[in-house]
Parts: structure tokens; sequence; C-alpha cells
DNA sequence: ATAAACCCTTAAGTAGGCTCTAGGGTCAAG
DNA sequence: CTTGACCCTAGAGCCTACTTAAGGGTTTAT
């Protein structure tokens, strides 16, 4: 059950993306479309889309390529590498995926203040009150990185 | 108090990053030094470290440095925008943010079970419960985008 | 007063991630 | 059996965000 296929051009409008950049994908090595066609079009399956879904949304928040392919690959060439590599790997994303978070909720809570501080009027922005909250030197305070 | 200025090198060292990419960012027009020694050293005070450090944070979670102009810039050129333009502004980001969490949120609760799934031993991952969790569609459905 | 460790500028180069061009097949509709 | 909307490949080009290079001052320490 479930063995829809999708062409090239239905895919990349499912997912918002457009076909040059499937095609790049595939080159490098990231989402494969599952078979081809008799006259050589690429067939995605429903895992090619959820597998280029993830690949989205994992870089809309910041990684790479690169660590998307690690990220999709964990499930593969299970056996060249032992479970104490992959648990480790595991959780130092999961760390810094918990950093990415925090970030953002910082970031949030600043603009919400900005966003809750302003009238929305039509007057000119001039005397917003949104001027202390990003000029305020606490409001994005550096704690710890890396 | 606290007119405490760093020179190029120690505000690099302090952020995590290096003198080149805050002399890049300069002429991006990101983060500007509040002034020049006679000899004409960069001199950046906390206010631009902390700019700096909002920058940082920001480019870790995606956005571009275009976006993460705009967000610095908020809080300049008020008297070009109306009240309305801001809210509306912010508002867009803070959905944009809500978003980004939302699917970070997803991505760890993926990592996470294969995190636990997983013995963590020495012997080869072949036979590691990893294996179904990427694997089902349903780890990172496709819900809504953009 | 000479080294070591900083700092400056301008300009060219690089890596990642697409995006576009050229030249050409494929497929459903009318 | 042609037109329009798809699809294919190979390869060049482009944008972003740095990074390196070249040539040269400044500071601090011994
Ligand atoms: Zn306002
Ligand atoms: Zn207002
Ligand atoms: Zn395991
Ligand atoms: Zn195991």
């Amino acid at each position: 059950m479930n063995d829809k296929l999708y062409q090239i051009g239905q895919l990349a409008k499912m997912a918002g993306t457009n076909v040059d950049t499937l095609r790049y994908y595939e080159t490098a090595g990231l989402v494969n479309a599952t078979r081809r066609s008799a006259s050589g079009y690429r067939l995605y399956s429903e895992q090619d889309a959820q597998r280029l879904y993830f690949l989205l949304h994992a870089k809309k928040v910041g990684f790479s390529l690169k660590e998307i392919k690690q990220l999709l690959g964990l499930r593969l060439h299970k056996d060249e590498h032992t479970c104490e590599e992959v648990k480790h790997y595991t959780g130092a994303k999961i760390s810094e995926i918990e950093a990415k978070i925090a970030d953002l909720e910082k970031i949030k809570q600043a603009l919400e203040s900005l966003h809750m501080a302003c009238c929305g009027g039509g007057e000119s922005a001039e005397n917003c009150s949104i001027l202390s909250t990003l000029e305020d030197p606490d409001t994005f305070k550096h704690t710890s990185d890396k």
C-alpha cells in the first residue's frame, strides 16, 4: 500500500522547492528517486518525499547539507559503526539542537517585547516604544557558546 | 560605567570567531566598532559586542546575514517606517521562529528515539535498534510549510 | 632597537548551495 | 501529428559568507 510515485516536478511543488534543487540533491547524494521510468524520468516514492521534507526542515534551522547527510545516513551503513559511536553522535546532535532552541527562544523573546511595545498604528515609528529593547545590551546577553 | 573597549582580536576571541570575519561584518554593515584609536585600530564597546553575539546566535539558527541586518536594524531608521510596518515585520518573524522551534523539536524527538534505543555498546551497530525510527516515514511527516 | 604580536587596507580567491543554459527526448491533448 | 508541458544531461554561472594574500604600520617587551 501507498506505492504512489511522483515525478520530479510534482515533488518539487509539494515540497516548495524546484526541480534543479532536487537534481542537485541527487548529485550530492542526499535524496535519490526510488527508480526511473522507462524513459529515464525520476520517480520518487513517499519515503523519498519524507526524506526530502526532513532535509528541508533541517536546512531551515541551520544544518548544512553535510550534517543533514549524516543525520539521514544514521540508518545506513549500520555495519560500519559501533553502537557507541552512534550513541555519541546522536547525543551531541541533541545537545546542539537544544542550544539552537534556546537561541531561538531568546531571539523570540526580544522580538516579542518589540512587538508588544509597538502600537501598530499608521504613524511614523519615530517615537515607537521599540527603541529600548534591542538597544539594551541585556536583551541578548552572551552566556556561553560553542 | 562599563565603557570598556575591545580590540578586534579580543572581541573575536570572546565571540569565538576571527578578526577577518569581524572586518567582513563591518563592510557588510552589520557590526561597526564604536570608534577607532589614534592609530586606526577598531575599538568595540560592550554594546558592539552584544550586537555581535546576537548576530552569531541568529546565524546559528539559520538566519541569513540579510535577515539579521533587518533584525538588528529594527531600532534604526525608526523615522522611515510606520508602527504598522514594524508590527507586521516582527509578527512575521515571530511566527517564523515558532516554526523553526517546532522543526527542531521534531528533529530532536527523532534523534532522541534513536539515542535511547541504541545500547551504546562497542559492538557493530548492525543489529542496533536504531533502524526503525528514521526509516519510518512518519518520523518526520510533512505537515505544512512556508 | 629589534622582535613578536598585534593592527590596517585593498583585492583576489574559495566553498557551499544552488540556478541557469543549451540541446534534446517524452507524453497527453486536440 | 503537432503543440505545450513535462523530463533528461552536462556544464557554466551566481550568490552568500567568508578566507587568504600582499604590503605595511603599531605596541609591548626584552
Ligand atoms: Zn511602534
Ligand atoms: Zn506606534
Ligand atoms: Zn546501537
Ligand atoms: Zn547496540
